[in-house]
RNA sequence: GCCGAUGUGGCGGAAUUGGCAGACGCAGCAGACUCAAAAUCUGCCGUUGGCAACAACGUAUCGGUUCGACUCCGAUCAUCGGCACCA
């Protein structure tokens, strides 16, 4: 053979497996099946090296599982929809649709250079009409579900993007695209009632035990349950009653105050006849004018204003003033709060600035609390209930569902449950994304697209820029039509919907892609479904995986899939860092894959990637290591080249006792190393470890550079050595295996098995400790007992050496690893 | 503030069930090959002391359990991430 030189070989092979069709996949009763798959890209053009590592541990995975014998499905698509295609068109003046397709071809042949086993005649592209379609029609499924509904809102408003965005997409206060600062705007739009599956969406965490606890946890924080009370209280001099909730019933006797949000509707109400209300007006005027950043975070100073109205505690009959402020959430419980400053540091805090009373209503058991000693409200959720009628003296726990159930006897409270999670904002003022398939008409009012005129195409007359209007309302062609039921001049809807949509199926799209009568066939959809093992980058903890775990929930119960989680098992991979921080073109630490292939081969840049750290953990770029892969890529290639003659002399059934004391040694390596990389590949995900046990196969091979080796074990150690490393490598494998073993595709192969007996040593090392420190090492049989081994090691010198004199206070003996013997 | 994760040589990391800490790789040092260099092959490579055998120390810090702790328990510190005026 000649040198190795992977730009010789992997063109080769990708053009070998693709005329040949590979890795195409067809259903498959008779087989398990496997499916793995990656988070699709948004074609921005060019891969980064993210994509390279979460693509190359997708590909180990599918390989592996492939020569396991399972059938496995192994897609590829992208997610294009999305503004950067909208702005490069105001930009360039192209158009978004040729913009994003000559990305996704760039993106295409990159993939194609890694080598990645996709089957690509199952590509998904979220932007085709026949893509789209299936996303309108599914809108319409969950509208038909009373799941999608408009409605006027105060709603997040990026002005950078020119568009509304989702509750999930605004971090610290800042659009998640571009880092503007959002606005508040009371704006009409369209919403995914997800609030409807908080509870199960919630729960169902439980189920996903392949899922890493942080992801769970982001979700349990973001759905935000709570367990409470919501009671009424009568307001005095207005026919009108006030709801409040609470997490601490146990502190309802403490009310002193109730604090209202300032969009509050009781506000209006209480400035009738108010001698105060143009006081008050101007109070609610100058909160909401307040940014978002300012009003939530927990620093600004809490304001307020007193109404002179009064709100009566149903419990017992106290007057509690009420006032409108800044600090109570006007879309959270009933946006009115009941204010006990003894119980809470915010009002507390509240209470002290405007001199409020406060009364006290719980203390520690073993401790008497005095108000006028105390800085700060008691929130221990623990203690004995003082100045609570006939709760007081009643420890916290018995007092909280004591309460509950009082106020609910009495009919005025209830038990109540609720979320942090709000409905999905989905529409967006944008051009490149999915018309929301709705007619306006002025008889009808909402009316759908009927499903035969589905898809609502994206028309090309549009101008983008329109200002705060949706650049579809540009098109008159598009805007003009009649309604589905009465015929009559209507207007279709302006607003595309948000890209998570399109993301939040195509997952069940790849199972079958082709299909023009439904989103996807039931059997196959059931098949293949759900994911055994999705991939991806752990900033979709939240947007995407929450996302796509409803949209599967609501097709479960509409009776689309037989299953309720999309994602069996979840590896959220770590990012790649160069000099300790993440690739990007500011800070110019950028590596191109594209270089890197072309120097060093995919087959190089995969192995490192690979090997660099845990798939897990944030990876640290290394040209140096990248030299490492390569070199023994080399390594591998130089040995096989040098047992070529044996590999091919040799016979699979081969007499293994024949073998000399080093050939046994060999042997028993190469059986160990399959055992560690199956179980490091298929239990554990550490493809670092596996490479590296295959590495020390490699260097323990070495040892026969100018030796002859046994035909058999050659040839036996040379197939081993090549499938195992095929996942990781594929395309110097493949070269290898065709020049050694001649006919077929080593991906074809079967996993190598190894022998358990083969593992074991004949003789073992057995460590001596004194005091649990090691003293000395000695050899003996792997199969000697418990008696012989300790009896061996107690004779060793420097055991009589180190225990004369001493007492022996007690003898630990572990088979197979060690004596330690405690002496005084 | 609440929740979660992480912390091991010069560096990336390994140690899977409580049993020899530092596998494998990078960097470094030395040797072989070569006229020479590169490439390749071989050996050394936690710190301190010692010619050495060896000894002491060593997995963020402090303490505990244990014959024995990177691993289990309790506290603390640091870094990163999520949520946060959610009543």
């Amino acid at each position: 053979m000649d040198r190795y030189s992977p730009q010789e070989i992997e063109k080769k092979w990708q053009d070998k497996w693709e005329a040949d069709s590979a890795f195409k996949t067809e259903m498959d009763e008779n087989r398990p099946k496997y499916y793995a798959l990656e988070m699709f890209p948004y074609p921005s053009g060019n891969l980064h090296m993210g994509h390279v590592r979460n693509y190359s541990i997708g590909d180990v995975m599918a390989r592996y599982k492939t020569m396991e014998g399972f059938n496995v499905l192994h897609p590829m698509g992208f997610d294009s929809f999305g503004m950067p295609a909208e702005n490069a068109a105001i930009k360039n003046n192209v158009k978004p649709s040729d913009w994003t397709f000559s990305n996704i071809e760039n993106m295409k042949r990159q993939q194609r250079s890694m080598g990645l086993s996709y089957d690509w005649d199952r590509e998904a592209i979220t932007c085709t009409p026949e893509y789209y379609k299936w996303t309108q029609w599914l809108f319409e499924l969950f509208y038909k579900k009373g799941l999608a509904y408009k409605k006027k809102a105060s709603v997040n408003w990026c002005d950078t993007c020119g568009t509304v965005l989702a509750n999930e997409q605004v971090i610290d206060g800042k659009c998640w695209r571009c880092d503007s600062e959002v606005q508040k705007k009371d704006l009409s739009q369209w919403f995914l009632k997800i609030t409807d599956y908080a509870d199960v969406l919630l729960k169902d965490l439980d189920k996903l035990k392949g899922w890493p606890e942080r992801v769970k946890t982001m979700q349990d924080n973001w759905i935000g349950r709570s367990e409470g009370l919501e009671f009424e209280m009568p307001v005095e001099g207005l026919d009108e009653k006030l709801s409040v909730y609470t997490t601490r019933p146990d502190t309802a006797y403490g009310i002193t105050f109730v604090a209202l949000a300032a969009e509050n509707p009781l506000v209006e109400k209480i400035c009738e006849n108010n001698p105060k209300a143009a006081e008050i007006k101007a109070f609610c005027d100058k909160v909401r004018n307040q940014s978002e950043m300012e009003r939530t975070s927990s620093e600004s100073e809490k304001e307020g204003i007193f109404t002179g109205v009064y709100a009566i505690n149903p419990f017992n009959g106290n007057k509690a003033q009420l006032w409108v402020t800044n600090y109570v959430l006007a879309d959270y419980g009933t946006g009115a709060v009941m204010g006990v400053p003894s119980g809470d540091q915010r009002d507390w805090m509240f209470a002290k600035k405007y001199d409020l009373p406060i009364i006290l209503t719980l203390q520690p058991k073993d401790k008497e609390l005095k108000l006028e000693e105390m800085d700060a409200a008691y929130t221990d959720k623990d203690g004995v209930l003082v100045n609570s009628g006939k709760f007081t003296g009643m420890e916290i726990h018995k007092a909280m569902s004591g309460i509950i159930d009082e106020a609910e006897a009495q009919g005025f409270g209830k038990r109540k449950v609720n979320y942090r999670l709000r409905d999905w904002l989905i529409s967006r003022q944008r051009y490149w994304g999915a018309p929301i398939p709705v007619i306006h008409c002025p008889h009808c009012g909402e009316v759908l697209v009927p499903e035969e005129d589905l898809p609502v195409r994206l028309p090309e007359d549009v101008s983008f820029d329109s200002g705060a209007l949706s650049p579809l309302a540009t098109s008159e062609a598009f805007v003009n039509c009649k309604c589905p039921k009465c015929g009559a001049d209507a207007k279709r809807e302006t607003d595309t919907m948000d890209t998570f949509i399109c993301s939040s199926w195509y997952y069940l799209r790849y199972t079958d892609p082709k299909n023009d009568q439904a989103p996807f066939a039931k059997d196959k959809v059931n098949y293949w479904a759900p994911v055994d093992q999705y991939i991806g980058g752990i900033e979709h903890a939240i947007l995407h995986l929450l996302y796509s775990r409803f949209f599967t929930k609501v097709l479960h119960d509409a009776g689309l899939v037989d299953f309720d989680e999309p994602f069996s098992n979840l590896l959220t991979q770590g990012m790649v860092l160069k000099d300790g921080s993440k690739m990007s073109k500011s800070k110019g630490n950028v590596v191109s894959p594209e270089e890197i292939i072309a120097k060093y081969g995919a087959d190089t840049a995969r192995l490192f990637i690979l090997f660099a750290a845990p798939v897990d953990r944030d990876l640290e770029w290394s040209d140096q290591g990248v030299e490492g892969a390569f070199r023994f890529l080399g390594r591998v290639w130089r040995i096989l080249d040098h047992f070529e003659d044996m590999v091919k002399a040799g016979k699979d059934n081969y007499d293994v006792s024949a073998l000399t004391k080093e050939e046994k040694d060999l042997r028993r390596v190469l059986h160990v190393t399959i055992k560690k990389v199956t179980e490091d590949i298929r239990d554990r995900f550490m493809f670092n470890t596996a490479i590296s046990s295959i590495m020390e196969l490699v260097n323990a091979a070495y040892a026969f550079q100018d030796k002859e080796l046994n035909a058999g074990l050659a040839r036996e150690f040379a197939a081993a050595l090549i499938k195992m490393l095929a996942p990781f490598a594929p395309h110097i494998t493949e070269e290898l295996w065709h020049n050694l073993f001649g006919e077929g595709s080593v991906h074809q192969q079967q996993w190598p098995k190894y022998e358990e007996e083969a593992t074991k040593l004949a003789e073992i090392e057995i460590v001596l400790q004194i005091n649990g420190k090691v003293r000395d090492r000695i050899t003996l049989p792997a199969d000697i007992d418990k008696t012989a081994m300790e009896a061996a090691v107690k004779e060793l010198p420097r055991a009589k050496e180190l225990t004369e004199g001493k007492t022996i206070v007690k003898v630990i003996c572990v088979p197979k690893k060690l004596v330690n013997i405690v002496v005084k």
